[in-house]
DNA sequence: TAATAGTTGACAATATTACTGGGTTAAATC
DNA sequence: GATTTAACCCAGTAATATTGTCAACTATTA
């Protein structure tokens, strides 16, 4: 799992959503002005997380964007992998290259770790973190790494 | 913290000379073959390591570089920030355009995951992933942010 | 001392990714 | 039907990551 700044502003555009849902649609310029995202960047973010599924479109004046599943369904490493289609595999799982065991020391930390926090954002669904309810989430142990 | 291929690359080249540090140092193409990684990066790279204090170089014939501390005194989180200054400040903290508190709610869990992860990174030392010894990497809860 | 193996730094070139802008289409309202 | 609003699509630019090249400079060794 692969954090940058594109996965921010994902998760970002769609806890906004979450926010503002009132059963209407939200409109992308809305969120642009909100959050200081770019309406193109936004769009083509969008254009991903609706091929994912994560959410549906409606066109034309009071259009806009809605989460297709509750707010409370929908996890934050879902949005993050819906945008950043990147699987971040090591580049020695069973590749020719890796010729001698020791170079998969550091892969494997890479991976597990990047495990550790897939878990630990799998575990956060939108709506956990609007309404702050944290106390439910629960706790993640990552030293079996 | 940002999590990036860059990343990778410097934990990995630290890793590999920790791995095979038998007093003597390593050099650069060594690192470059065995990982593969392109040598020009490493340097760019190694620059930053030794700014930070991180390693030491030797010039000549049979030098290279050499960690600066211990294997288990040099954890992977100062690796990452040696070579990715980028402190990853949520955009909001402080500043003018974030008019609305519920903007600051995404990059609160930014930021605490952030934290989080930096956290679990500092309790990782390049001698323990080495060693595969786990059992002395002491639990950390992720559900307090 | 000459040759060699290595670091160091500067710079350019390319590849990849982040981001922006300009159009087209669809639906709603006037 | 004209206008407006918004999704949608495609190309372009900007920024960053990565590789490549060249030229010092340094220590070693033969």
């Amino acid at each position: 799992m692969k954090l940058t700044t594109k996965s921010r502003y994902a998760v970002t555009a769609m806890l906004d959503i979450a926010y503002h849902d009132k059963g209407n649609p939200i409109s992308l310029p809305e969120i642009a002005d909100r959050q200081n995202i770019s309406l193109s960047y936004l769009e083509q973010l969008f254009s991903r997380l609706k091929r994912s599924g994560l959410v549906e479109s409606i066109k034309g004046p009071g259009g806009g964007y809605m989460l297709s599943k509750d707010a409370d369904e929908i996890v934050i490493s879902e949005v993050i992998q819906a945008v950043d289609e990147d699987l971040e595999t090591t580049a020695c799982n069973g590749k020719s290259n890796c010729h001698n065991n020791h170079q998969c020391i550091s892969h494997n930390l890479w991976q597990d770790l990047g495990v550790e926090i897939k878990n630990f954002l799998s575990d956060i669904t939108l709506q956990q973190v609007i309404s702050k309810n944290n106390s439910d989430i629960k706790e993640i142990k990552l030293s079996e790494y």
